[in-house]
DNA sequence: CACCTGACCCTAC
DNA sequence: AGTAGGGCCAGGT
């Protein structure tokens, strides 16, 4: 991907990518960045995670990583609100895990996977 | 330029 | 299931 890219572009492309997460799922931060363009960078997510105003109002919390876990510690305000907004769109958690096989965002402009 | 760190990921063990 | 180490890329010091 283009290297040229200013971190305001690269971070508003994974922020319009994090908008299109529908209710209900949820997505990992790898596959957040591939979605908005830049395979293998994760961090990318994060970062771009952490600078989104508030006014954006972002559904932050349906980005997990890839155990299918928040990335936050369990007694954290962050941890709380997630966790129930999560269910409050039935998101259910076991063990305080995200089943990926039911949960998971499927975006349709995704590449088709031929077999 | 050399580390160090991160709302991460993957593969072992 | 939990931990460890390496990989990855961008920013900060």
């Amino acid at each position: 991907m283009s290297a040229s890219l200013s971190n305001e572009q690269r971070h508003a492309r994974i922020w319009a990518v994090i908008k299109r997460i529908p209710r209900g799922r949820v997505a990992t931060y790898g596959q957040v960045a591939a979605e908005a363009g830049f395979v293998k960078q994760p961090r990318l997510t994060a970062q771009a995670l952490r600078h989104a105003p508030d006014t954006l109002e972002l559904p932050w919390y349906r980005v997990i990583n890839a155990q299918g876990k928040l990335s936050f510690p369990l007694d954290s305000e962050a941890y709380r609100r997630a966790r129930s907004q999560l269910e409050a769109e039935g998101v259910i958690f076991v063990r305080g895990k995200v089943d990926f096989e039911i949960y998971r965002w499927r975006p349709r402009s995704a590449a088709p996977v031929l077999d």
